[in-house]
This record gives structure tokens, sequence and C-alpha cells, in this order.
DNA sequence: ATACAATTCAAGCGAGCGCTTGATTTATTT
DNA sequence: AAATAAATCAAGCGCTCGCTTGAATTGTAT
């Protein structure tokens, strides 16, 4: 990592870049309407990044990051496995709706646009976040409080979790964790709850 | 409708087209593919459509008739409410998974390449199919059979099931039904089954 | 102050884009 | 068979794209 690789004026781009992406998506932000987020000639940007390709990497890394970032929360063998699968579940939502987080936006629709180079390089990251949550749910059967396939309940709530970002608004009434709340109500139902 | 408008070559177009949508994305998918995909020159595809933007309005809007025409089953009222939800869960995943379907991957991942004016006209048409799904989600809520907020549950179960675009293996070990099966008992649980 | 490196600019290249146009081929009607 | 209409082609226009390049500017160390 040498001064460019990881200058203020490279986050700055990234991360006018992430707002683009998720607005109007990958192949639509030009590099002259990133550059001139950030005040810049367009051809300035490669001085920063090689291709356009690399700076859509760099937000999918980061956000890939901050999605491990949240599953990889230090858990008390002792907690509840309901209690688990809700921390996992908030940090998740938390993280997806915090404040100008469009890199996670990004990670969920614009993964299309990679090359199978580095597709791979954000796929292995999924999979350890996903290996986190299976983990959780794992215990969550072994203690019957859900039965059925654990990979499809897994996708089917983080389905609905991620679909979240097409509707959640902060500014709503429904804070976060009454989202949470609600979501981990449905997929291991209250009747299964038991003091942690 | 002239001959122009509903033309088998039109539709052809069209499928095409959506295919391509799907596999690469509206943005880079060019009029000179979509032509070569029918053996056509790139020029003679606006003899068909005005602009590449009504390519995608005739596509996405196939994909929510087809949404639609799953969502407006007939339903006798006798049939438990339960049912219901599994019968219009059932033809939800049926309609999204069966072959060449590409329109409906389309509608979920290219509204955002819409004009405000085609994306209204196709909004319009997505609350229509939530509207079906919020009066079964009503009546399992007058039942007691769930509880929290129908919203939030429509959100949950549509996002969950869409998400399958994503996963979802028809060659795979799990059939649609057992699919659709698995989801209820997630939203729906299996204890507040009554024989129907 | 001077030398050097880091950063940005101004200009534009080559390619590919959506789309148009006038001519040409193919099908249909009389 | 001739006349008309429908469908397609071949060529390319004007524009925007990602990206390059050589020069200019700004910052930093001596």
């Amino acid at each position: 990592m040498n001064t460019v690789d990881d200058s203020a004026r490279r986050r700055e781009l990234r991360t006018a870049a992430a707002r683009l992406f998720r607005k109007v998506g990958y192949p639509q932000a030009t590099v002259r309407d990133i550059a001139k987020a950030v005040g810049m000639q367009s051809g300035s940007i490669f001085y920063y990044f090689k291709t356009k390709e690399d700076i859509l990497v760099d937000v999918m890394n980061e956000g890939m990051r901050q999605f491990l970032e949240a599953a990889r929360v230090p858990m008390d063998d002792a907690v509840h496995p309901r209690m688990k699968l809700r921390t996992l579940l908030v940090r998740h939502l938390m993280t997806l709706h915090q404040r100008n987080n469009d890199e996670l936006a990004v990670v969920l629709s614009e993964w299309r646009s990679l090359s199978p180079r580095a597709r791979r390089q954000i796929v292995a990251q999924r999979d350890e976040v996903e290996a986190v949550w299976n983990r959780v749910l794992r215990e969550l059967a072994d203690a019957r409080l859900i039965s059925g396939d654990i990979a499809i309940l897994r996708l089917a709530i983080l389905g609905a979790a991620n679909w979240s970002v097409q509707w959640y608004d902060k500014k709503g009434k429904l804070s976060i964790d009454e989202l949470a709340d609600q979501l981990l109500d449905l997929f291991v139902p209250i009747s299964a709850r038991t003091a942690s």
C-alpha cells in the first residue's frame, strides 16, 4: 500500500463512485460523473485507479468488509441461540442502513458488472459471511428452535433482510431494531423464545 | 395494435432482449447484440421498436403481466387462508422459475433503467400484485394465524421468494413445491395449520 | 531558492453506442 | 405479371464512452 493506494483523495473518489453506482448503476455512471462529483477532470481519476472496474472492485470490497465486520461479532456461548441470531440480524440491518453506506447496496446489486476474477474474490468474502450465519442457524436447529433446511432458511432470511434496501426508509416510523424483531419473529416463532 | 406491434418477429426480439437483459443487464446489452441474437442488422430493430428503452418497457410489461396472472387466481372463500397463501406462493415461484421466463428476472432487476414515466406504469402493476397478497395476509391475520405488520410480512415473504432468482436451480433436488412449503412453514408456522 | 516528486489539467484518440436513412429485397394484393 | 406494401439491409452520423498523454501546477525536501 503506497500513498496513492490509500490516500484521502482515493477514498473520496470511492465514496462518490459508490453513491453514483447506487443511484444510477455502475454502467451508467461515467468516469466523468465521478470526477465531477469530487471536482476533478475525468482523466485525473486514472492516477488513482487503473480502470473504471477497479473503482467498482474497491467499492465492493469495502462493502463486503463491512458485512463481514457486522457478522464477525464475538458471541458468548452461553447466549441463547435465538439471541445470537437477533444480534446478527440487527448488526446486518444496521450496517445496511447506516448513513452513506452506498457500498453495501452496490455489493448487492452490481455483482454482474464484475469480471470473473473479481467476482470470485467477492464471492469468497460473501461465503465467509454465510458461514457465520450457518453456524448460528445450526445451533438453532440443534436446539429444535427451527426446522427445515438451514441453507434455505439462511437464503430466505438474508433475502428478506437484503430486500429491505429496496423499501426501508430511515425517516419512517419503523426503527431498525423493530424491523429486526419483526423479521426474527417471522423466522423463529415467538413460542420458541426463551430467556437468555 | 397493428401488425408491427404484435408480430411474431417482435415477440422474438422481446424474448431475445429479455434473455440478454437478464444475462448482462440492460445498459450493457447493445441493440447490436439483440439484433445478432435474432439474425438481423441492428438498424432493423427500429422497424419494430421506436427506442431501445421501448424494448425494455415491453419486456417488463410482459413480466408484470405474468406476475399478475399468477396472483389473479380465483379462490374459494371456504379455502383455509394458509392454503390460499400457499397457492399464491406456489404460483409466484412457478412463474418465476418456469423455462425462459427471463422477463420476470428483468422486472426484478432493471427497474432503475426505466424513465420516470415508464416506471410509474410498472409500479402501478406491481401495486396490483401486492394488493392481492395483502388481501390474503389480512385473512391470515384476522384468523390469528400470523401476527405483526402485514406490510412487513409481505415484503419479507416476497423478498425471500424473489431472492430465489439468485440461487434456485431447476436442475437441483429441490422442487418448487418443496421450496414453497419450506418458505410457507417459515412464515406461517406449522402449528397454525388446519385441514382445508 | 532550487530541485524533485506528487498531483492535476487540457486535449483528444479510438472505439462503440443508439439511431437514421435511402436503397433493396421479400411478400401480398390485384 | 404488375403494382403496392412490408420487412430488412448496408452504411454511416453524431455522440459519448473509457482511457492516454505531455504539459502544467502544487507540494515537499534540501
